[in-house]
DNA sequence: CGTTTGCATGAGGATTATTCATGATCGAAC
DNA sequence: GTTCGATCATGAATAATCCTCATGCAAACG
């Protein structure tokens, strides 16, 4: 059937006012544009160019091909251009969900890095608290999600992006500060500031007090990692957090840290559709975030 | 490059959701497709589906190739149509214009005729009482042109539609009327009708009088042939019209016909695009008008 | 587990596209 | 009027491509 080519080539004759002009911006030969449109007019059963006219007149049939291919090719190459850019990652929609909170203080300096570098690209973070994540993945909503715990689903590609290490967090003053670590038992007086989120989503909850079942004294919720330091500092009650989160806090002395039990260890993944991973915006995000 | 079959590929691919499915659709083997689909995704350097999944997603570069297929193929396909339509006589431009003004209404009942064979067909009668409509046919803006003299210009195809014989008109009762011939000087004493044109466009003048060197007596311009024959009845002056359209005012006996001299013969032509002669449209306004 | 389904791959053949060489046509220049 | 140059058409040969056949592989399903 017909094809853009034979469009391109219409456009380009009408534009240079010859075959032989046309072929060569074409990069064919002359001969080949003649076949070419001959073999269409065949095709259609209908003459597109009135050749003895100088230059060529296009017929009705020609005309109404030509406002086609007027219509049709910019199109085409403006997305074409669109595919060279996401090919060199000058282009593209990177949206970020994560299911780990605490991860979006992690997460946003090295956005910054990272919109530098590819500063084409559409670049979002959806706070998604309530919906998984993963399904949103896999039917396009999302590109990329962060989570501490790999779910294998096929299409999904994983990377792993940092180790941390959960610490219990308490006042610099508080009695427990000058422990080895600390026991799930050790909660069961105290007050414990966590996330407004469902339990379920708290490794505090899921891999150390659950299993042990103990329930802490009391829970309050905090809206932020900073107030959530900041009222574990002044003795309010305690927190769980990685470690990456404190550190800063760790060096005013203003707080202490404890290992809890064995040690509550995890790492931090970022899922891509595996289809993308080799596109240099999802890539450059995947260097980015585990460099 | 890209090609509107990769489009349609893609299309299919996304309707159907499977790679077979879409190729039992377009009429290929499984194996074409995948082929067609991974050379495509080399040219480009990005992949455009996700084979893991089911059915296969589009990645980013595939959902953009995809919106330039809901574009783009919708409007090809229209054209397409339209141009079997043109194939097929069923569409189509005919404007025509005529440089003979009393052909026009030799013109109507055959138009009539044309507009039943061919509904589709967007007809117009364009009077060109001023321009020169042979430029208006090389640049496309009329697709035919009547005009009883035939000037051979490349591009143009001329059809001979009818012979007539220019006659002189007068009132049945007129003093000449029972001559077997008219003399150019016969008119030097005669009010002459004719349409409201520069002369040099009116037969009697440039074929009769002028080579004779004559004048008429005065020259009275009438709009219209029937008030030209309607004016000549009454014996107010004498015309000078081809002889069909004076042929049913004939038998009414109101009026008589003389040969001019050896006799004025013309023949009215048809010019049409060569490239369009075998257009149906245009072929078969070309068979009612003459036949 | 075997069976089915969907996709990928390699090789071979068929179809298409392109070029080369040449001829026809037309207008302009001499 | 002839010649030249330019444009397009054409046929044959070649190059490129597209497609199919015959497989293989992996996941899904009973």
């Amino acid at each position: 059937m017909i094809e853009l080519r034979h469009l391109r080539t219409l456009a380009a004759v009408d534009e240079t006012g010859s075959l032989t002009a046309a072929a060569e911006r074409l990069h064919l030969s002359q001969s080949a544009l003649s076949h070419q449109l001959k073999e269409l007019e065949e095709r259609l059963g209908l003459p597109l160019l009135d050749r003895a006219a100088r230059p060529p007149r296009p017929t009705q049939a020609g005309a109404r091909l030509l406002v086609l291919a007027r219509t049709v090719l910019p199109l085409v190459d403006e997305a074409l251009d669109g595919l060279r850019g996401l090919a060199r990652g000058r282009a593209g929609r990177l949206f970020v969900a994560s299911e780990c909170h605490s991860c979006l203080e992690w997460l946003l300096p090295r956005l910054r890095h990272y919109r530098d570098r590819f500063a084409g690209v559409e670049l979002d973070v959806l706070s998604s608290a309530s919906l998984d994540p993963l399904p949103r993945l896999l039917d396009g909503a999302v590109d990329v999600v962060l989570s501490p715990d790999r779910r294998d689903l096929p299409g999904l590609a994983w990377t792993p992006l940092f180790a941390y290490e959960m610490r219990l967090v308490l006042a610099a003053s508080h009695a427990l500060a000058t422990r080895a670590r600390a026991e799930p038992q050790d909660l069961a007086r105290e007050t414990l500031l966590v996330y407004p989120v469902t339990r379920g989503r708290l490794d505090v909850f899921t891999r150390w007090l659950w299993p042990a079942g103990v329930e802490p004294g009391r829970v309050r919720t905090v809206e932020s990692t900073a107030m959530l330091i900041e009222l574990a500092a002044l003795g309010q009650g305690v927190a769980v957090l990685p470690d990456w989160a404190v550190a800063h806090a760790l060096t005013e002395r203003r707080i202490a840290t404890l290992r809890l039990g064995e040690g509550l260890n995890g790492t931090l993944y970022a899922a891509v559709r595996a289809a993308e991973t080799r596109l240099p915006h999802v890539a450059g995000f995947l260097a980015v975030a585990a460099g």
